[in-house]
DNA sequence: GCCAACGTTGGC
DNA sequence: GCCAACGTTGGC
């Protein structure tokens, strides 16, 4: 069992979005970094635990808990013309761009990246480190714990 | 809108 | 294979 935190903005998909969905599952098509790609090409698996962080928005932080819900499988947006995603390169037969699907488990407080940068404990959360671009991280089993029990239940 | 940081591209 | 230029990300 692994952890991570997957970037979304609200504006694409927020966490109430993926709330209200059937089944509250949603492919998470149009990674296009190779390193947050692998991620879940050869480390991720159903049942890992996410947390779900707003991202390019007003308050960005972590909404939600979320787990992953299936394994890889190619990112059907690469092979359609009209997509922002498609990728000309890439070949039915050997596919270059996979996604999971993502399911819903709780909504939590907003919790703001900058009450993570706040806490000494979370000083080396992937996602922190300056510079940070990736939309997926992996977060520790003693990060997962720390937000949880800190932060999201523990109320601040 | 600014800008730091990083990934990608392409000429050589 | 080097590396400068460029594009993107994303907090502020």
């Amino acid at each position: 069992m692994k952890y991570w935190l997957m970037k979304s903005e609200p504006e694409e998909c927020s966490f109430d979005d993926l709330l209200t969905m059937k089944r509250k599952t949603v492919a998470w098509f149009g990674v296009r970094n190779y390193q947050a790609r692998n991620f879940m090409r050869d480390d991720m698996r159903p049942g890992d635990g996410v947390l779900f962080y707003h991202s390019s928005c007003a308050e960005p932080g972590i909404a939600g808990i979320a787990e992953v819900a299936s394994p890889p499988y190619p990112d059907a947006t690469q092979f359609d013309p009209k997509s922002p995603y498609f990728d000309a390169g890439s070949k039915r037969d050997t596919p270059r761009w996979v996604n999971v699907d993502v399911r819903a488990v709780r909504k939590t407080r907003l919790v703001p990246i900058a009450e993570l940068r706040a806490h000494e404990k979370l000083a080396d959360m992937v996602v922190l480190r300056k510079g940070n671009r990736l939309s997926i991280t992996p977060v520790s089993a003693k990060h997962w714990r720390y937000v949880l029990e800190r932060l999201i239940d523990g109320g601040g």
